[in-house]
DNA sequence: CTGTTAGCGCGTTCAA
DNA sequence: TTGAACGCGCTAACAG
């Protein structure tokens, strides 16, 4: 491995002026020169972790998030990166697959790193923060919030977003509208359950049956068992509300697998469907900020890094319903809105 | 920051001992117990940066692809982590966006961490390896091969497969059919782009015309585009073949706002689409081996890693063309496909 | 089994 | 402006 030393005494000078020129400090401009052509012709290329370890910092924001196969984080990720960049960080990216002690044990590593911020959107409501807290370590939470010490948080408004999505299946003509969503102890499936319980209570004036209400995994086959699992009731549902994407596209799957597609069944999804080909009749879909979180996150992530102070942050974004599909808008060619920030 | 000597101090012991007990070196127990109490009391956190200082070495897979929100790359990310994580790697994520600039620049960061090794689906023909190959970082490519020294490289077999997948347009009844790429001298682009003449010649016994085909770039909107160009001809396409997932859908979408859905003009996409809620008749739907790439690629990195020598090795995987939808199954518990490996 | 010691490669004092 | 010297936190070599 080449180092200061070799491209130091290559071109004549101390290590020292080595490491001012790699590091943009005043140096004479002859020297530089040298320097400059003694590390090409060596291949020189500066260590980072000697650097980390003497200035204790890094380049590096951890990300971490529960599924990296949803377009939803992904999105998420991919505005976090453009806001990163910008400045001069790499983003790590973390799977933690909704697995509490993944998410630990991928802060742990972050903390020891010790990298210059974390971004998470936790796995659970009890996820905890002190690791990072304690020793410094900037954290910003996105999507949910975590327990313990307050960090900076921004999330979208589930429960406005959800009640107003579970009420367009009632406002198609569907009446017993029922719900599949996340795990107990998820903030985003909780809250968009209580959503759908407000519209339920709303447009029907009564109470909403606990049998029409199933939460399981936030995933496909998680939608699918749900939805057999409403569709055997002896009163099943005319409807269905699912409170993410993948939830909606399992409860499709099984809606079409028993023959009764939509919109024989409806079907809200709470979060768009990215590459999805065409929605069908009887299918309404709702667009989540991912990007706007991602943003949002980043950038208040930074603002942490680079020393503000002062008691941790909330923000809380609309969920837009409408019938428009800004899906790819919004991933695609936006560039404009990283400037806007 | 509290160090193994504070540790050391605490619970009387030296240093070298710290170190011991945190690397499971054969310590005494009551100096491991020792040693532990003391490390929790002061809420140490080993270093990571000066570990990899010392040892030269780090955890640390660095994937390199071109897209973010392709799920196609998303699954074959999640399949490294998957096999690196077992081994107790870490899985850092790097988005390219095709961008060769952006590659040269994220690879220049992995060689000076240096990271333990390098998962790249280069963004062009013509990406240069020299940078982490002289340093001597085990780099694997996947998806599309790299410019320069050989390196080990695994790839679905795009030639064959999407032959195959445009052949299902004639099989299906459609007589003229378009083919829609991604850019020049972007490998898979290039060689579904093949496929596709293939399976004209076969199926029309003419040569195909120039004007059947558009390369663009690998977006939504390069797909919404190309179809509109090709839907303006004289004499239009009946059927277009897609060479990856994002294409297809922009072709979908825009046939769909040209009011010529499918199966009026048919689409063949070569590529899998998640979250698609329901195919549409006259849509066609191949799938790549995203997961088996990612689970070759992470055993064939982690082997060279752990020293293996000789020269450079190529897998070719194959293509299947189903009407069976695998994408879900592929996508959640896949515990069995990683301990296969 | 354990302690002492010497660097890993770099950035940053302090003098000159 | 420049160079010499020190130490970031840790592990590996050696001696005991």
């Amino acid at each position: 491995m080449i180092t200061i030393y070799d491209v130091a005494a290559r071109a004549g000078v101390s290590p020292a002026t080595v490491s001012r020129v790699f590091n943009g400090i005043k140096v004479s401009p002859e020297r530089v020169v040298a320097v400059r052509l003694a590390a090409s012709e060596l291949g020189f290329v500066p260590n980072r972790n000697a650097r980390r370890l003497r200035t204790s910092s890094s380049e590096i924001i951890t990300m971490m998030i529960p599924d990296i196969e949803n377009p939803f984080f992904t999105v998420m990720t991919r505005a976090v990166e453009d806001i990163a960049r910008a400045d001069g960080y790499s983003v790590m990216l973390c799977n933690t697959d909704e697995d509490p002690e993944r998410e630990q044990e991928y802060l742990r590593v972050a903390v020891s790193d010790p990298v210059a911020g974390v971004i998470l959107a936790p796995s659970s409501g009890s996820t905890k923060l002190d690791l990072a807290v304690e020793r410094g370590v900037p954290v910003v939470c996105v999507d949910r919030h975590a327990a313990g010490p307050a960090v900076d948080t921004v999330v979208a408004d589930n429960l406005m977003g959800a009640t107003a999505s579970a009420r367009l299946a009632w406002e198609a003509g569907y009446r017993r509208v029922a719900c599949i969503s996340g795990p107990e102890n998820v903030e985003t499936a909780d809250d968009r359950y209580r959503g759908w319980m407000s519209a339920y209570r709303e447009s029907t004036g009564t109470e909403p049956p606990a049998e029409l209400v199933v939460r399981t995994k936030y995933t496909v086959a998680g939608g699918e068992a749900a939805t057999r699992q409403l569709l055997a009731l002896p009163d099943p549902p005319d409807a269905i509300f699912a409170a993410n994407n993948k939830l909606a596209s399992g409860a499709i799957r099984a809606l079409a697998a028993a023959g009764r597609m939509p919109p024989e069944v409806g079907v809200v999804s709470f979060g768009g469907l990215p590459l999805v080909l065409l929605v069908p009749a009887g299918v309404m879909v709702s667009h989540l900020p991912a990007r706007q979180l991602g943003l949002t996150a980043a950038t208040m992530l930074l603002e942490r890094i680079r020393g503000l102070k002062g008691p941790a942050r909330e923000v809380v974004l609309p969920v837009v319903i409408s019938d428009e599909d800004e899906g790819f808008s919004l991933i695609e060619g936006h560039s404009e809105s990283v400037r806007a920030l």
